[in-house]
DNA sequence: GCCGTGCCCCAAACCGCTTTGGATATCCGC
DNA sequence: GCGGATATCCAAAGCGGTTTGGGGCACGGC
């Protein structure tokens, strides 16, 4: 069922039919009327292959999935923020379009996306630093936004972002505030660039209480349970121990917990943990108004929505200036956290 | 940088350049050649509107995600299923395209994304067992394939399924061989394919043990470590209380842990747990080779690649007949489980 | 009676690629 | 020298929409 057969069963040509359905100007009432009603009963919908090839728009966005390599880790939050963008492209009538990027072949990736024309826009995720995929999209001319930030890129560009920096000061500061004086911080990986101003806002904290980071209480590594249980473990058994955690992620805190209740410690009283929260549906800090854990929270989901809003709008003006969005963190007191033990 | 351009650069007609590069026989080597380098180094890239429309292939697959209102659940494995699936499909040439669907415009989404031509097939998850989209998307000639099964479905469709039956039948009979006579199954939602016949699965070795099954230690809902707490907590305050728990998912065994250590028990001595574990990769049970649960194991990336495989022959050869697929599940022997307390 | 003015509608060009159906040139055997 | 393969190449017709640039018609004013 396309827009000549569609037309032709009407009687008309397929440019006012065009019209019609697209709400122009040039047609009478009792034809849009027909028209509409027409399309309707045939379940007409327009092909968009042809419809994106014309209008030069693909109405879509695209996400990209870094790293195919086998054993690499998916990023968990990746699935509640592409959610809470679909949210936003939906009703605007976008879809996303999923790219799965094999390690190393990202540039020549980007570049064929641009050029094939698939997307009319690009959330990038998870930048570095100096991540040298912003200055590509810059230069390929293709609209995008990063969900977090990319200290040492020379452009201006687009970002939304958690203030990490701030959130993380808060949550040690609450722990020194508490009286707790060796604290460890099990963060994400050590290349992101969020997890560096997490662990600037960490320093800052401490060295605003007075205290000295033992560099044997910093971890960075992939942000699974696993990974809180061994750093944990392996912390509670040394000499001086750790008597406070600040964990990037509600998975590291589970394990946090795990290797502190093993050693027949007790959460809030022996060992105090404060970890940032997500907000990810299927993982939740404990129950609504009871929280597991003390946290600084921030639901990604949000991002997603917030992230995909500030591009349909810069897709819709590409010359307006790149905007920024700092997105706060929530902070919540739960049973975790503690005096420091005598 | 279009082939038009390209091909008036090279003074030859977008025909012999379309044939060269896509290596049809009709153009001679040295032609060839010449071509080819002037593409790589112009770095063209045919545009993929344009070559889907004259193709009438998208190259692209679609992923629904279904539900997208606010509080709703994002299923936690769907990252690692879509990643799996992405590996597949991106030597293949074939992107994913995102769908997320607002509950109650399934029908009419699935109606407009088959005539929209922007996918090739469909991959189909989390059915229930009357599923409707199969009906639909047979009548609508859409290729796809189901990562799981609807029971009660008519027709004949190609699906990819683990052996839910028989690892939960594994799992419970496992517990009744250690002595275990109460034992309480934290299931996924009722309404769910894979959750029926995970019951089943536990039904058919507790029938095999003698054992009677206690209603109120029976559990659906979405597989969280809430649930999984909360659930736990309930009934081990109970009289008579289960000795054992078997649990659809790690996040829900994670849960029951944690509330079995609350009360003062030992997980594996006083309480067994038997869970399966979906291999997430941000998620693993405990580390390589020392898990922390016993479990049935089934890594659902592997199962996301294997799908999109069905996917693309099915594709390829849209008469041939439906597909099916049976991924077993491993039996991992973890510190969890132990013979029941006297 | 003529002309300007809206109102509706349409034919045809275009988006960038593939593919069909020749056209031209070369080469072969006889 | 000539018919018929064979090898190369190309013009043009799609694919299914949007958009441009008119064209006919009725109406009103002069």
């Amino acid at each position: 069922m396309n827009l000549k057969s569609l037309a032709e069963s009407l009687g008309l040509s397929t440019t006012t039919v065009s019209r019609a359905l697209n709400g122009y100007p040039d047609v009478s009432a009792a034809t849009r009327e027909r028209v509409c009603a027409a399309a309707q009963a045939q379940g007409y919908a327009p092909n968009t292959r042809a419809l994106s090839l014309a209008t030069g728009r693909a109405m879509a966005i695209g996400h990209v999935i870094p790293g195919a390599s086998r054993h690499e880790i998916v990023n968990p939050i990746f699935a509640d923020f592409v959610a809470g963008a679909g949210e936003t492209y939906g009703p605007a009538g976008y879809e996303i379009l999923l790219s799965v990027m094999p390690e190393g072949t990202e540039e020549e990736g980007y570049r064929r996306l641009a050029r094939s024309g698939r997307v009319d826009g690009l959330v990038l995720q998870a930048p570095r630093p100096a991540d040298r995929r912003i200055d590509l999209l810059t230069e390929l001319n293709l609209p995008f936004v990063v969900h977090g930030r990319a200290t040492e890129a020379e452009a201006d560009y687009s970002w939304l972002d958690m203030d990490n920096r701030r959130a993380f000061a808060r949550a040690t500061r609450h722990l020194t505030d508490l009286g707790h004086r060796r604290i460890a911080l099990l963060n994400g990986p050590a290349d992101m660039d969020f997890a560096i101003r997490r662990a600037a806002g960490f320093h800052e904290a401490m060295e605003a209480a007075g205290l000295a980071v033992a560099p044997e209480h910093i971890r960075h590594d992939q942000m699974t349970e696993f990974f809180g249980y061994a750093a944990a473990r392996e912390m509670l058994a040394a000499d001086p121990a750790p008597t406070a955690f600040v964990t990037a992620a509600l998975l590291i805190a589970l394990g946090v917990r795990r290797a502190v209740e093993e050693q027949g410690l007790r959460m809030g009283r022996d060992v105090s943990v404060v970890t940032h929260d997500d907000g990810l549906s299927y993982l939740t800090n404990g129950a609504e108004g009871a929280p597991l854990f003390t946290a600084t929270h921030a639901p990604v989901r949000e991002m997603g929505r917030a992230t995909a809003a500030m591009l349909l709008t810069r897709i819709a003006a590409p010359d307006a200036p790149p905007a920024h969005r700092m997105m706060p963190a929530d902070f919540v007191l739960g049973p975790s956290s503690g005096p420091a033990p005598a």
